[in-house]
DNA sequence: CCACGTTCGACAACCACGTTTACTATCTGG
DNA sequence: CCAGATAGTAAACGTGGTTGTCGAACGTGG
């Protein structure tokens, strides 16, 4: 670990977490690669996630992944162009853009709870499922504490 | 928390991290925005540490942070425009171009080591220290049973 | 001692993801 | 019925990454 400076214990922390959060989207991309879907990216699991089953509009989406609606958009763009979602009118607002899952969409929502509910698995058996899920609960607690919100996405950069 | 799914116990623990994380690093660099460093970016900080006191040159740098030796060297270049790194010739090899931190740069990342510190200890009198320590502790047996590497740096997209 | 292969840095083109600003089309309430 | 709010799109830009190419400087073998 050539990055981290093992004099100052702070510095551990903020490393090991994103390390942990790192190693499981990296072992569920490499999973779902594997499953067929090779082109999803990290940030794709969340959007999948927050456009859900009933679909949504690229404003909604953008409120939801704390990134604006132009934003939003763009990203729909791309996993139009892949296949996972798609659009639609919306018959009661010639405003609107509804946008849906496709079957392939579902597939890999589908899968990345699948492998994650398996990578969780895989703590739990090196860890012990206690310390799991006290790692998990010490976090809601953090969470809890208003020492941050559990609303997550929106920044992997600026 | 709108993005996670509460159906599928595998969603919250990548999110929980992720949200962990975040929570450090958005703490830091509100707190070295209000200590004269407001244009230091998350990325940046992993930077000023790969550097190091010594020095070294953007193809090191790049292999530290495990990225191209181009994109490393791009950062350099903007850490240079801010004021934080600065290059010099290499009286041994004249290929090599030395990045070193300049006294800004010691001051931010100093500044950096101290501020994670005190979030650390604010986690600390949430949890109890021995919560904090056992959750570095879980995540750095995960890492040694080759459930993920340390060497960290370098996604960040792509 | 010198030519050849390797290494370093730089440059260019490109992509993903985000921002702000600006514009059009549509809906809605007084 | 029109003023104002809202949905989507477009353009310009910033940041962080990628490949590929290239010239200059190094080091080593013949």
């Amino acid at each position: 670990m050539a990055t981290a400076d093992p004099g100052r214990p702070g510095f551990a922390l903020p490393l090991l977490l994103l390390a942990g959060f790192r190693t499981l989207i990296d072992g569920l991309h490499a999973e779902l690669a594997a499953q067929g879907h090779p082109e999803l990216r990290p940030l794709h699991g969340f959007v999948l996630q927050a456009v859900g089953v009933e679909g949504t509009t690229a404003t909604e989406l953008g409120q939801r992944l704390g990134v604006s609606k132009q934003a939003a958009g763009k990203t729909v763009d791309r996993l139009v162009a892949l296949g996972y979602l798609e659009r639609a009118d919306d018959p009661r607002d010639a405003r609107r853009r509804l946008v849906r899952m496709t079957a392939r969409g579902r597939d890999g929502l589908t899968r990345s709870a699948v492998v994650f509910d398996t990578l969780r698995d895989r703590w739990a058996t090196t860890l012990g499922p206690e310390r799991v899920a006290a790692i998990e609960d010490d976090l809601r607690t953090v969470a809890a504490a208003d020492l941050f919100r559990l609303d997550v996405p929106g920044w992997f950069g600026t």
